[in-house]
DNA sequence: ATTGTTAATAAAACCGCTTTAGTAACGCGA
DNA sequence: TCGCGTTACTAAAGCGGTTTTATTAACAAT
């Protein structure tokens, strides 16, 4: 007993019109004048038939998918430890609700970066997409450059064309250092949120190293780890630094889901944040102040990023030839509970 | 300098031979035999054009998607704190792309389910869904029902005819309790992870009341609070429960996420866990285990609950006749350090 | 030589919508 | 009365695939 499905010629029948006028009054298409009379029967129609336009032949018609993607570089086993991802898709979600868009989440494996991008936009499966977490060395981008194709990138590539939506993260990075340094601390390690492929961990390190030479204090290869993503890693990369016999007095972690790990290191060794060893993080994760101690740590606006990522890609959408544009949002740091000043 | 788009035409052409035989090379279809130089010819032109068939096109001419949806009933607001996000995505993802599939993520509004429901399907938009945190009295679910759509539900309805995974949770939060009374608490108090129009919520404040009454320990309405699945919330519960002038040892938080929030409003009443309060938590979080105390806690295998989910949609689809299904995977009570022995 | 089969490919219809290029009806000024 | 511009609509041609049906050639069987 398969229903059958209820195209626009029913909903032209029932209201004696012809497919033409249902798809004008639909569309609203203005430049052609339906009477009310006209609009009325085929509204009523479609009401009573519960006709929903299909959206494939529509997209077919239109050339149009009505859809964008948010691609992911992470392989699934780090999209598990991607503590960003409820509140970037909640702000995607939020606009492309607005504008009666769908979303498709794509995950594209490093090895054929270059296919998945081609395939996904020529596929007309997408309008456009926006790249998160993007790896430095990502040949598939320069591809997507030279195909003019609608792509916003949420984070920051140095030479790339693609717009793109991110924070300082060098200059935020700086800034947290500075904190350190600024309440006495000399020796200061650190530890990367991520392997240096990608550009977030890579400038995260870079104004780690700015703040250092500023403040004349040279850079320590020793007090130095990288981390991946999650807890665990943090962890380890602390353990690692404990174990390593170089004395620090303060910890830059570059991202707070690996700082949470490292803090858990810290206390397994009986030593205590910020009495020991102050430590600032970097994210300000929905559960970072609700740590013992709570976090000192860079703000990133990740609703905001993702939300203007995505004004961004619409309107590159609607205006292929619109320039690309680079958007920094403002970050803050706040201050909280696992700095302080050097020697107690 | 518009590129025109390649179509399975221009392969043909380019092969010499016709669309019909461009498709059967690509879908692989074996009832026609092609000759292995001309499916050669054909591969090669594909190649040589960069050529990528039309998802919408062959969306409308096999009727199939070839995409589902994740469908959230939450809020974005509520998305923003949704601690499982991740590992859900990351588990469809999993699998969707082992399929071919698309993902599409989709909020509905509480307002406007049942259309929104309806026109996914209708529209043809997604092949079938996968819905979260279900509300008990979702009319839109009844609708579902009855217009026999694949659809699995990650969560548990008790009047519902749709398929569903999930894990026990009204057992789950019983033995979580039962664990508390073992050690010798007798005044535990509860805070659920929602409202309790969400059925996890209501199943596990239901497990927490079995355990009691197992014990012979009477509810107090006193000893229970609602939170909103986010630590703020779970630290205004626990204040309001501190303050409530009625004494308790021990206490179920439903939610990790909720709990660590409760965590902090106790070290803010300068008591400590689990020396002052027990406290077991509910869903083991990626970062459960490295929070000060380690929380105990029900461990909820959500990466496999989000596959296994995917497996049962993708067979619903297959095969349209098949029965509802109703899994039930396994939890385990995780015994970390934030419970202790009633008196110390 | 005739017919029947089978293998390999092509023609054409169709999926359900949008959109271009009309067309009929009507009012209106000359 | 005729021509002309509006107004309100429609027929038909795509969009780019899949799938049913048809066609042709080769070959075996009668």
């Amino acid at each position: 007993m398969a229903k059958k499905r209820v195209t626009s010629q029913d909903v032209a029948d029932l209201a004696g019109v012809s497919r033409t006028t249902v798809s004008f009054v639909i569309n609203d298409v203005k430049q052609y004048n339906i009477s009310p009379e006209t609009r009325k029967k085929v509204q009523e129609a479609i009401k009573e038939l519960g006709y929903v336009p299909n959206a494939s032949a529509r997209a077919l018609a239109t050339r149009s998918a009505k859809a964008i993607g948010l691609i992911m570089n992470r392989s699934p086993q780090y999209i598990l430890s991607d503590t960003f991802l409820p509140q970037i898709v909640g702000g995607l979600l939020s606009v492309v609700n607005q504008h009666q868009l769908s979303l498709l989440v794509e995950w594209v494996d490093a090895e054929q970066q270059v296919e998945t991008y081609r395939k996904l936009i020529k596929a007309k499966h997408i309008d456009g997409m926006i790249l998160l977490t993007p790896l430095l060395d990502d040949q598939g981008l320069k591809e997507l450059e030279s195909l003019e194709i609608p792509a916003v990138v949420m984070g920051e590539l140095e030479d790339s064309n693609l717009s793109s939506v991110d924070i300082d993260n060098r200059l935020a990075a700086e800034r947290a250092v500075q904190h350190l340094i600024n309440l006495g601390h000399t020796k200061i390690a650190c530890i990367t949120n991520a392997n240096l492929a990608f550009s977030s961990a890579y400038q995260r390190l870079a104004g780690y190293k700015d703040a250092l030479k500023d403040a004349g204090i040279e850079f320590d290869e020793d007090l130095y780890r990288q981390a991946d993503f999650d807890p665990q890693s943090g962890h380890d990369a602390m353990t690692s630094l404990l174990e390593g016999g170089k004395d620090f007095s303060a910890v830059f972690v570059a991202s707070d889901n690996v700082a949470i790990g490292a803090v858990s290191a810290i206390r397994e060794h009986n030593l205590s944040v910020p009495e020991d060893l102050s430590m600032i993080g970097f994210d300000d994760l929905p559960w970072s102040k609700f740590i013992d101690p709570p976090l000192t740590t860079i703000h990133l606006p990740a609703l905001q990023l993702a939300q203007n990522a995505c004004f961004l890609l619409l309107e590159q959408i609607q205006d292929k030839e619109s320039i690309a544009k680079h958007l920094r949002l403002d970050f803050t740091l706040v201050d909280r509970k696992s700095t302080a000043p050097f020697g107690k």
